[in-house]
DNA sequence: GACAAAGTGAACCGATCTGTACATTTATAG
DNA sequence: CTATAAATGTACAGATCGGTTCACTTTGTC
């Protein structure tokens, strides 16, 4: 119970770092962008790091659960689910505000692989790489971690590239060169 | 004519932004790395920005030709030298200092694509877009522009997936997608 | 050796940074 | 209503931010 103000807090200071960033945000933009006083702030997360880090927390969850959602909406066996992620991606990337992956952004920023959020950001990929692999490995195909390390390089390329945006659809080449893939691999 | 002092700063503030971010390099902590004055610095940058601009222009020949010559060096014939890439990518990662791509960190810190920085970095990948189309095209392979554009995607990938650290050897597994990629397009 | 260009060091500007202190107001209970 | 908890606004600390000023020293050249 009792949820509102703190989650509030991480909710829009989400927002407002995955269109900023992190270092180019101050507490006091935070301040003026959520509404809510920096007492308050400071009573609910020690340090800008402690809130960064439940940021992320809360991106992670929105993020890996709409893509398993969307996923499944779009594609009933296996199979076909790991070539539609490619489809999510250019849904995500044509959406207004895209800015990249919030965690190759936080991973860039905080680039010392001890750092907390380094660390936070790789969790995040670890776990997007454990689900995919399941997938994987219920389709029936042969190699199937070696399979999907290689689908999640072709999803964070296309990722970085819609965020330079120095080609035209990156998604669809994705998703094309995902296609081959899994073409290549099977039997 | 005329080298040193400027060049000489270039080249060391390259390392600083490269090991600690951009916008968490102060220019009293350049002055203290490079050991050249704020002053000097000033006469020869207007604004931080602009020294960032160069020391990008200058990683951008650095690794432009880095790249390029060392794929010579792996390879003979065009279409192994596309294949040679990864490896040339894999002893990139290996090296102790490894933080990523300049290019894509600046892009993450200067998000807005009308910002000055974020479009050189995207003036990068454009050249290296042009160079292995060029290569696919001697290498007779059909449709080489795209093809080249999903290679590149591995790259990328396989580019923050190094950084990020959670996976075991992220050139291998992008050189054997690309090798597959490669013969699945072969006639 | 003289002269100009280039570089230096340190102080300084106003703004902003993360984080704290404190007195006050607003909600939420019993 | 009253006691308690939660949130507020403001002012502040000390450090650092990007950038400037200025008097001085070094360097290269004729």
């Amino acid at each position: 119970m009792r949820p509102t103000k703190r989650d509030e807090l991480v909710q829009k200071a989400l927002q407002v770092f995955y269109q900023n960033g992190f270092h180019a945000t101050g507490m006091d933009m935070l301040v003026k962008e959520t509404g809510i006083s920096k007492t308050s702030m400071y009573k609910h997360f020690r340090t800008k790091d402690d809130l960064i880090l439940a940021v992320l927390r809360l991106r992670d969850e929105y993020f890996r659960n709409w893509l398993y959602r969307r996923i499944e909406e779009l594609a009933d066996i296996p199979i076909e689910q790991l070539i539609a992620m490619f489809d999510a991606l250019e849904e995500w990337f044509d959406e207004p505000g895209y800015k990249g992956c919030m965690f190759i952004k936080a991973s860039s920023e905080y680039q010392d692989s001890s750092h907390p959020i380094h660390n936070q950001a790789a969790d995040h990929k670890r776990m997007l790489e454990i689900h995919f692999t399941a997938i994987a490995m219920k389709a029936g195909l042969p190699n199937p971690k070696l399979l999907t390390r290689q689908l999640l390089l072709l999803k964070e390329g296309a990722i970085v590239t819609a965020h330079l945006g120095h080609t035209e659809n990156p998604a669809q080449d994705a998703k094309k060169a995902a296609i081959a893939l899994i073409e290549a691999s099977s039997p």
